[in-house]
DNA sequence: GCCTCGGTATGATCCGGATCACATGACCAA
DNA sequence: TTGGTCATGTGATCCGGATCATACCGAGGC
């Protein structure tokens, strides 16, 4: 829950690169909260005061059902947060963490006056929302493949520039985003290495043919 | 290719409600396009001259690798299509017609001047933007889920109203939405009905319990 | 030093959804 | 009327990814 002064933008953005449209005055009025593993942060039916951003750990969106049952609406491991709260008058789901982490809160009259006024931050708002929808739809492309060798070639594909991916992440987290076990991923990755159709070299995969 | 005069929009926007928002000044300069099954409408390479939204039939954003491969980044059977090309040079994907159906097509000038003059219809699409992206999310957890149950309960859970849902589309379609088949949405939904878990009455699917 | 934890990697088994097959009914057109 | 197409269902089989188990390694903590 504490506050450094002054942020230092620079190692901000390079670690939440989505933070890059943000103007001058939003960035001095942002401040770092840090969150606990469990910890509920706002609750549905409360009104959002904030834009948040994720820098570390993970958030979820949850919707609790009368029955008890819980859904994970959105879950975020870095970015922005529900981008639609800005419109609507209260939450309507639980956010809660399911990591130790840090996000990013900037005050939401703020953040709307700023789209208002500053045309500039306005435009890059709007295509980094649009980039965000292509991104997800693209991932809803990829998951709806069944067969672990169909979506690792459609991430390549659709992600690797000139055939060559470099991974930054681990692979496991690799495989969580292809919605793949991580035992799946190794194998389907070995076998697709085996037969030629894709080489490994450390984080950087290429794609032979398809 | 051809143009009804006027346009009914009362009709159009009952078809299509994500057009609502557009303002009476896009609304007279736009003109339907019809297209046919396997046309390519755009190549990847040319620069985007207009928004595109899919009334009927279905549109499919195509990448093609130096192999060969024939990836489906985006695939849309109604609503906006390529949000993103707004803000870029040039097409990153082919735009093929995947069935015969009908498109509205607004040029893209216009629709960048409307939304800097006009304040209303900013806000308006900042909020359709942010709302898709919030239903992509959450399509995309669901697509993480691996069982059936799991996936159409998560449906069920957000986006029934009171722990309702009116299916507007055919059973098929759902299926293809929640990535199953037809056969093991039936089966399932069978199931679940019979264990009392939701009841079924023709479109009409509550829970009971979860 | 040792120990834990997380990522990497592979083997064996099991299960659930894909696939194929088939029947029915609605609807539309020739 | 007939024939074709499509959505709705259900049954039988198969396969591939989930699951469980195991091992190795490097980083970090004590």
């Amino acid at each position: 829950m504490t506050d450094e002064f002054p942020l230092d933008w620079e190692s901000i953005v390079r670690e939440q690169p989505a933070l890059d449209v943000i103007p001058g005055r939003l960035r001095s009025i942002a401040r770092v909260l840090r969150f606990a593993a469990g910890q509920t942060l706002y609750r549905r039916g409360e009104p959002p005061r904030a834009m948040l951003c994720v820098l570390a750990g993970e958030i979820r969106l949850v919707r609790r059902s009368a029955g008890g049952a819980e859904i994970i609406v959105q879950r975020s491991r870095g970015g922005f947060v529900a981008e639609a709260s800005m419109g609507s008058k209260v939450y309507h789901c639980d956010v809660l963490a399911a990591t130790d982490g840090r996000l990013l809160r900037f005050p939401m009259h703020a953040f709307r006056q700023a789209l208002d006024s500053d045309a500039g931050f306005r435009s890059l708002w709007i295509a980094r929302l649009a980039d965000e929808v292509r991104k997800v739809r693209a991932q809803n492309e990829r998951l709806n493949l069944h067969g672990a060798a169909e979506r690792i070639l459609h991430y390549l594909e659709a992600e690797a520039a000139d055939g060559a991916l470099t991974l930054t992440h681990s692979r496991k987290a690799w495989a969580a985003e292809l919605g793949l076990t991580h035992e799946a991923l190794y194998r389907t990755l070995a076998r697709l290495s085996r037969e030629g159709i894709v080489t490994v070299e450390g984080a950087v995969i290429r794609i032979r043919r398809a």
